[in-house]
DNA sequence: AAAATATGTCAACAAAGCTGACATATATGG
DNA sequence: CCATATATGTCAGCTTTGTTGACATATTTT
């Protein structure tokens, strides 16, 4: 008799067995990114419930800031939503005065997207208690086992 | 002159350089912990746009699935979401035969959910695209390498 | 000149979070 | 035993951030 069916037969259809690893599934590391992600989060989270924005326009000014002068369609590729669900977000900002929209030099469709010194300072400010928590727990890794995460995390991405 | 304020002369609000790491910030492991994990939860995604639940259905069945018998207070302080938040989720979890509840023995206020045979089947054909995902990052990084990986992880997860 | 492209915008909707208020069952402490 | 605390459920309404579909404008490419 396989072991869930006599498990079923004294509690019906609950299976009382915590699920551990398997040749299939590495549960242990998909929650570990889950939790480090949920906390990552949370700083600059903290910080932009007391304004106006949220963890979108966090995500955006932080991509202008780095990458100054990229296209309203870099920025669609680099976050993967939709244009209308960037507009909104992207708006608040330029009307802000976080954000500075300039037409494309070559191509003058184009509007290229740079940080004003205002949007330079929200991303560092959002960016410092992530920072933070990331020297924390490099602290005691060695260059290789830096390297090791850095090349995960990499490997993690979809190719292009 | 600072440089950014002949910068600015040049191109009013808008700084042209990009923002590169410095001595507060990270951003280089911010931005690929924002990619790994996009790209993470977009396999378990596509198989969910089929079904009638979300990210947030997947969440629960899997914590469910690993900790048979938790409780729903449980839940709440590891999902870091309010009980109303959860209660729609599972509900229709519970509803759909994936999640069997069940009065505490010590404590009969307390609901201990179990995945049924159907949620744990669900539980693992998320997983198995995450775990690939895993297995395909991990390929090639030795043993110390992936001990520094979930030493990271780790510590970027607040305490307690 | 026609077609394609980059962007903006309107409207409606869905998922998943939130707050506040209140109900019920059960446990616990005096 | 009763009063209070706790675990959970539920109703109602709101916010943020994602989605589709349709259409407008400016500019570039063919």
């Amino acid at each position: 008799m396989p072991p869930d069916e006599a498990e079923n037969r004294s509690d019906p259809g609950a299976l009382t067995r915590p699920q551990p690893d398997n040749d299939d599934v590495n549960f242990d590391i998909i929650e570990l990114l889950f939790f480090a992600y949920r906390d990552f989060i949370s700083d600059p989270d903290a910080i932009l419930s007391k304004s106006k924005f949220g963890r979108a326009h966090h995500r955006v000014v932080h991509f202008v800031n780095r990458r100054p002068g990229l296209t309203v369609a870099d920025l669609l590729e680099t976050l993967k939503i939709t244009k209308q669900s960037l507009a909104r977000v992207l708006k608040q900002l330029i009307d802000s005065g976080y954000i500075h929209q300039v037409a494309g030099h070559d191509d003058r469709r184009q509007r290229r997207l740079y940080p004003t010194q205002k949007g330079r300072e929200l991303a560092m400010e959002l960016a410092r208690p992530q920072s933070r928590r990331i020297a924390k727990a490099l602290r005691d890794i060695d260059p290789g086992g830096q390297a090791a995460i850095r090349q995960f995390l990499k490997g993690m991405v979809d190719p292009q």
